[in-house]
DNA sequence: TATTTTTAATTGACTGGTCAATCAATAAAA
DNA sequence: TTTTATTGATTGACCAGTCAATTAAAAATA
């Protein structure tokens, strides 16, 4: 049984406990003490590992950003075709493990503290270019490269945009229409570029 | 010279104020010392006319609210014809006026609080209701009812995700580019309906 | 008209509370 | 004995909201 240092236990505690946090806030504004409270420790202790505030924040962001790409990469490995790409990119977005309010508060809010926050809208970016780029490996072969890059744009804005919005509603979210909403906006994107090519 | 109280003038130049610091500041983050500071005045001024700051917050809010409101009115009276309904209601969400930086930055820090403050989620809600019904009102003739309400949640989320990636690039934003994206979408939803109806 | 009185506008100074960040001290392992 | 883990107490800054006091304008009165 090997003992390990508590260093990894308790930053992974921290950054699971800033999220559910958040999402219990609906947005960035909580105490540190808060967040060791969740986590069962000192705020101090949280100081200690993290050193400040926004360090903590920086790495809950990082840590949703991972768990995304790691669900993206998945589900990418298991959707060889073109189309299935997609498909597999929407669902990732809208899966029981990203889209949970607290998730969807906590993006909402890293949103904002991106136009405060250089570093933050660097991690943001970097979100966006790999939402991109692994739409247009699926959409690229399927229509000319101007209009790939168009409807990967249209994917990503309405992703985005369906997240925002379900701030708006309360209850559980509803991933199926939400997927069902891109689907079609993809299906009739590509019945267009078969009728038009 | 019909000498006028102060009152609604004050409350009118701490309302923009706001604006103003929300637009800097990137979020809902502000102190009444900076928003009464940029409107000339002394906090104690903005306390006294807006009683407390949550008051001041949620008549900014209702501003933004009824300015889009006034917009998107003038629009609608000057677009009889259905399809053109459904433009100026895109139109008018990148218009100068609205797709500004301190606007954009303004309304995602106000979808925040939403989570929050449900006095927020309601005034959010009727945004988006009646954005709902006027996009309705030029989409119901062009196609049956049910793909009409879903084309309309499609440009609604379309416009709210455009708005949030807006917050990734800097440097002034680019509404052309917005509208034609949505337009787009539009344009390729009749077409479907055309061919299969 | 000149004067007093009332009301509106405005602020500086203050208060109580909150919170991030620090640090010295303690306990437990190695 | 050195290193790691952990906290309670504290500090310093910041900030919303209050209030008494001041000035300026309006209204009322002589």
């Amino acid at each position: 049984m090997p003992k390990v240092g508590m260093e990894p236990l308790r930053r992974k505690a921290l950054i699971e406990a800033a999220i559910a946090a958040i999402g219990a806030r609906g947005s960035l504004d909580v105490t540190m003490s808060e967040i060791a409270g969740i986590a069962g420790v000192s705020s101090a202790l949280a100081h200690h590992y993290f050193g400040a505030k926004d360090d903590l924040l920086e790495a809950t962001m990082r840590h949703l950003l991972s768990e995304l790409g790691r669900d993206g990469c998945a589900a990418l490995r298991a959707a060889p075709q073109p189309r299935a790409r997609v498909s597999a990119m929407v669902a990732v977005s809208f899966s029981p493990t990203q889209f949970r309010p607290e998730t969807v508060a906590a993006w909402l809010a890293f949103y904002v503290e991106a136009q405060r926050s250089p570093a933050m809208r660097r991690l943001l970016r970097v979100y966006a270019r790999r939402l991109h780029s692994n739409l247009m490996s699926g959409l690229r072969p399927l229509m000319p490269a101007l209009r790939a890059e168009r409807v990967a744009e249209g994917i990503a804005a309405l992703i985005d945009g369906l997240y925002i919005r379900r701030a708006l509603k309360d209850g559980p979210p509803d991933p199926r229409s939400a997927v069902a909403l891109v689907e079609d906006y993809v299906e009739t994107m590509l019945a267009t570029e078969a009728r038009t090519s």
